[in-house]
DNA sequence: TGACCGCGTCTTTTT
DNA sequence: GACGCGGTCA
C-alpha cells in the first residue's frame, strides 16, 4: 500500500493498528485528518466492506471533506458506502428506520434550538410560572444537560441530588417542565438535537436485538474529535463496539473546548480505563506552525494540570516571536489590527485570505468590522445568524415540516399566520388549549372544529379550515411532486415570496435572495438524488437540512477575504497569520469561568486552540478599555499572556507590560477602584482615561502630544474636504508637508511630500530607521504632531 | 392585531 | 449595542 509511505512513523503505526481499541492523541497540526482518512483507506484495502465502517465526526463539513479525501485514495465507488457523518445525522438515520419501536414515526421532525426554546417558553407560561425565575434559556440548558447525561424525566424526578439542586436554585418545578417537554415532543412526533442521541441510547438499551444488528453491521468504528464527545455519545459508541472493540478514537485533550455543550473531557482522559486493552498512539510532530508558535503554545498549555502528557514539536522554521500589542481601547485595537492587515497585504507576502482575526465573543466583531470596512479590507464574518436560522428560511422549512408531519406543533405555530392570514395569537392559543384538553394534536382539532367545540367565530373557523385545506393539498402533492416542485408550490401558493416583491427595501431583497438560495439548494438536492437514481422526497430533504448549519455552507472559500470568527468557530482551521484580539481578564478568560479551575483550564485550552491556528505569524492584542454592554470598562491584560514563556513573545510598541510580577500598571489600578465602586463610564462621558505612554521613541514628540487627538481621522480633518481635493488641481494637503506625524506601526516620521493618486491622497513619509514609506492617507491612520 | 417605546438582559454554540 | 419583552395606543 503505497500511500502509507506518505505517513510518518507514528502516523503509520496508528493507521496500521486494527486489532482492537486505540486512542490517537493528535496534537495540533499533527495530521489528524490524514491519519483518519488513511486509516479508513487502509481498512478498505484490508478487506473491510465500506458499509461495515462507521466514522463519526462533529460537523457535516468534516465528514464531507474526509469522504472526498478517501475517495481520492480508494475511489468514489467505495467511499460512497461508508457510514460517515455526524453523530446526529447517522443516528437520526438509524432512528428513522427504527422509529416505530420507540413510539415515533419515520417522518419525525427535528426541533432546532429555537423550536425547543419556544416550546419550553410556552410550557412555562402554561404552568403559570414566572419566566424571570424559570428563564427558558436556563431551563433549556438544564434539560439539555440532563439528556446529554442520559437522565430521562423519570430518572430526573427520582434523583434527589438534582431535585435538591433545583430546590436550592429556586426552580423546584424543573422536573415537571422537563416531563411535559418530553411529552409534548413525543406528541408532536419531534425530537430535539439531544434526543437524537438520547433516543438512540434508549433504543439500544431497550432493544438488545436491534443493538445486536448494528453491532454486527459496524465492524469498525472511528470517532473524530473524541475530546468533545458527551456521555450520550460515549455510551452509544461503547455499546456498538462491545464485543469486537474495533474502535479508533482520535482527538486532542488540549483542544477540548465544548464542555458548555455537555462535552466531557474525561471521555478522552479515561479512554484507557474504559477500554482496558487500548493502545495509545501519540502524534506529536506539528506540520503546521513555526517553532516559535508551537513552543509558545506548548508553554501555555503546560500550565494546565489535567492533561495527557505530550511533547508537540516541529521541524518547521523558527519563525518570528508572537507580537503582543497593547492598545488604549477596543476601537484602537480594531484600527491597529486593520492597519497591520493592510501592511501584511501590501507586503505581498500574504493575501487577505491568509489572515484570520479571532475573538472570544461574537460581540467583539462589530468594531473590527467597522475598521475593516473603513480600511477597504474585504472580510468575511462567520457566526451570527446562520442561514438556516433566518426567519424567512425557517418559515419555508416550517411549511415543509408541517406537510411531512402535521403533528409538528412548533411548525404549525410558525406558519399558521405567516404570511398574515388573520389567525391571531388568541385563536392559536384556543386551538392549542382545545387540543391539549382532548389529548389530540392541533391539526386534528382544526380538522373538526365542531366536534372539539372550538370556541371561535365562524369567520375564524373558516380561516382555520382554509389553512388546513391548503396544507392538506400540499400533503397530497407530496407523493407526486419532488421536493423542489413542492417547495416551489408552497412558496407560490402561500405568497411568501410575493411579499418580497412588493417593496424593494434592503430587508425585503435580502429575504427574497435567501428564499431563492434555499430553493436552489433544494433543486440541487433533487438533482443529486435523481442522478443517483433515488427519490428526492421532501422528507429526505428535511432530514438533511434540519441537521445542516452555516458551517457547512462555506462556499466561495477561495475568495480573498480576511476571516473574522470566534475561537470556537476556528477549531480545525489554519491560517498563515492569526490575530487573537481582546486578550483581557473577564473577556478571555471569560468572567463566567473564573470561579472554577476546570473552566479556567478550558479557557486556556481555547486560547491554545487560537494560537495553534497560526502557521507563520501570530499577534495577540489587548485593550486597556473596552465597551461592553454599552458601557466603558477599564480592563486588565489576560493572565494567559503571562502563561506564555516571555521568550516567545515580542512587545514592540510599549514597554509598559512588566514581564515580572505585576501586570497591572498603577493607573489602571487606581481606576479599578472606580470600577469596583460600581462607577461606569459611558461612551459620552468626558471622563476618559489616557495612560502615560512610554515608548522607545524620542520623548520630545510626546510632550506636545495631545492624547485626546490620538488616531485623528484624516477624512474629518478641518483643513479640506476630500471632494474639494478631487476638484481642485492645486489641493491643500490634509497633512502638512514638513511636519511630524505618528504612525502606529512605523512610529514618528516626517512628511516629505503629499500628492494625489487618482482620487486618493498619498504621502511620502520618512520614518527614519524604518525607512521612507509611501502611504495612502485614507488607509494609514496618522496623527499629526504639533 | 400590529406598530412603537422603554426596560432589563447579556458567553462560547460542531448538531 | 442589540434583542426580546411587556406595556400602550391607534
Amino acid at each position: 500500500m503505497r500511500f502509507l509511505d506518505e505517513l510518518n512513523d507514528n502516523q503509520r503505526k496508528a493507521v496500521e493498528f486494527v486489532d482492537g481499541a486505540s486512542l490517537v492523541i493528535a496534537g495540533a497540526g499533527s495530521g489528524k485528518t490524514r491519519v483518519l482518512t488513511y486509516k479508513i483507506a487502509y481498512l478498505l484495502k484490508k478487506g473491510f466492506a465500506p458499509s461495515s465502517i462507521l466514522a463519526l465526526t462533529f460537523t457535516n463539513k468534516a465528514a464531507r471533506e474526509m469522504k472526498s479525501r478517501i475517495a481520492d485514495l480508494v475511489g468514489e465507488r467505495m467511499a460512497r458506502y461508508l457510514w460517515m457523518g455526524t453523530f446526529h445525522s447517522i443516528f437520526s438515520r438509524i432512528l428513522r428506520s427504527e422509529a416505530g419501536t420507540i413510539g415515533f414515526t419515520s417522518n419525525f421532525s427535528i426541533y432546532d434550538t429555537a423550536d425547543s426554546h419556544s416550546l419550553i417558553k410556552s410550557i412555562i407560561k402554561g404552568l403559570n410560572l414566572d419566566d424571570k425565575i424559570y428563564r427558558p434559556g436556563l431551563v433549556q440548558n438544564r434539560i439539555s444537560t440532563a439528556k446529554n447525561n442520559l437522565i430521562t424525566p423519570g430518572a430526573y424526578a427520582s434523583n434527589a441530588d438534582l431535585l435538591n439542586a433545583d430546590k436550592y436554585a429556586r426552580v423546584p418545578r424543573m422536573q415537571e417542565i422537563y416531563r411535559i417537554y418530553t411529552e409534548k415532543c413525543k406528541q408532536s412526533d419531534a425530537m430535539d438535537f439531544d434526543d437524537l442521541l438520547l433516543q438512540t441510547n434508549i433504543l439500544f438499551r431497550d432493544h438488545p436485538e436491534i443493538l445486536q444488528r448494528y453491532r454486527e453491521r459496524f465492524n469498525f468504528i472511528l470517532v473524530d474529535e473524541y475530546q468533545d464527545t458527551n456521555y450520550a455519545q460515549y455510551l452509544i459508541i461503547r455499546r456498538l463496539s462491545e464485543g469486537h472493540e474495533r474502535i479508533c478514537v482520535v482527538g486532542d485533550d488540549s483542544q477540548s473546548i465544548y464542555s458548555f455543550r455537555g462535552a466531557n473531557i474525561d471521555n478522552i482522559l479515561q479512554f484507557k480505563n474504559n477500554y482496558q486493552s487500548a493502545q495509545v498512539f501519540k502524534l506529536e510532530r506539528n506540520y503546521r506552525s513555526t517553532k516559535m508558535i508551537v513552543n509558545a503554545a506548548n508553554s501555555l498549555i503546560d500550565k494546565n494540570k489535567n492533561r495527557i502528557p505530550k511533547e508537540v514539536y516541529t521541524e518547521n522554521q523558527d519563525g518570528e516571536k508572537i507580537k503582543v500589542l497593547q492598545l488604549y481601547s477596543d476601537f484602537e485595537e480594531a484600527a491597529v489590527v486593520s492597519e497591520y492587515v493592510i501592511e501584511l497585504k501590501e507586503s505581498e507576502e500574504y493575501a487577505y485570505k491568509d489572515i484570520a482575526i479571532l475573538y472570544r465573543t461574537n460581540a467583539q466583531s462589530r468594531v473590527l468590522e467597522d475598521q475593516m470596512r473603513k480600511g477597504g479590507i474585504s472580510y468575511r464574518i462567520y457566526g451570527g445568524l446562520s442561514f438556516y436560522q433566518r426567519k424567512e428560511i425557517k418559515d419555508v422549512i416550517a411549511y415543509c415540516r408541517l406537510i411531512c408531519n402535521p403533528a409538528d406543533e412548533e411548525a404549525l405555530k410558525r406558519c399558521i399566520n405567516t404570511p398574515a392570514r388573520g389567525i391571531g395569537e388568541t385563536t392559536v392559543n384556543k386551538v392549542l388549549e382545545t387540543a391539549a384538553l382532548h389529548g389530540v394534536t392541533a391539526w386534528e382539532v382544526m380538522g373538526d372544529i365542531l366536534k372539539y367545540n372550538l370556541p371561535v367565530h365562524s369567520g375564524t373557523a373558516n380561516k382555520l379550515t382554509d389553512f388546513r385545506g391548503m396544507i392538506s393539498t400540499f400533503m397530497e402533492q407530496k407523493d407526486v411532486l419532488d421536493a423542489y416542485q413542492l417547495v416551489d408550490s408552497v412558496i407560490k401558493t402561500t405568497g411568501m415570496i410575493r411579499d418580497t416583491y412588493t417593496d424593494n427595501s434592503p430587508e425585503s431583497i435580502s429575504r427574497r435572495e435567501n428564499i431563492e438560495e434555499l430553493v436552489n439548494a433544494i433543486r440541487e438536492f433533487c438533482e443529486i438524488k435523481t442522478n443517483a437514481g433515488e427519490q428526492a422526497s421532501l422528507v429526505d430533504f428535511l432530514a438533511e437540512v434540519s441537521l445542516l448549519t452555516d458551517q457547512d455552507t462555506d462556499k466561495n472559500a477561495d475568495e480573498d477575504k480576511v476571516t473574522l470568527m470566534t475561537v470556537h468557530a476556528a477549531k480545525g482551521l489554519e491560517f498563515k497569520v492569526v490575530f487573537v484580539v481582546g486578550m483581557e481578564e473577564e473577556l478571555f478568560p471569560s468572567a463566567f469561568s473564573m470561579d472554577s479551575a476546570r473552566e479556567l483550564e478550558e479557557e486556556r485550552r481555547l486560547f491554545y486552540v487560537a494560537i495553534t491556528r497560526a502557521e507563520e505569524r501570530c499577534f495577540i492584542t489587548y485593550a486597556k478599555s473596552r465597551f461592553r454592554n454599552g458601557q466603558l470598562n477599564f480592563v486588565n491584560p489576560s493572565r494567559f499572556i503571562k502563561d506564555i514563556d516571555s521568550k516567545f513573545l515580542d512587545f514592540p510598541v510599549q514597554q509598559t507590560i512588566p514581564s515580572s510580577s505585576n501586570f497591572v500598571d498603577e493607573e489602571i489600578e487606581n481606576f479599578s477602584g472606580f470600577r469596583n465602586a460600581g462607577t461606569r463610564f459611558t461612551r459620552t462621558s468626558t471622563r476618559t482615561y489616557y495612560p502615560k505612554k512610554q515608548t522607545e521613541e524620542k520623548p520630545v514628540y510626546y510632550d506636545t502630544l495631545n492624547p485626546a487627538r490620538k488616531l485623528t481621522k484624516l477624512e474629518s480633518s478641518p483643513t479640506i474636504s476630500s471632494t474639494n481635493a478631487d476638484l481642485n488641481e492645486t489641493f491643500t494637503p490634509t497633512i502638512p508637508v514638513g511636519k511630524f506625524v505618528k504612525h502606529s506601526m512605523f512610529g514618528i516620521g516626517k512628511v516629505l511630500s503629499v500628492s494625489m493618486s487618482g482620487a486618493n491622497e498619498k504621502a511620502e513619509i520618512d520614518f527614519g530607521e524604518k525607512g521612507v514609506k509611501t502611504l495612502l492617507l485614507k488607509f494609514a491612520k496618522l496623527e499629526v504632531l504639533d
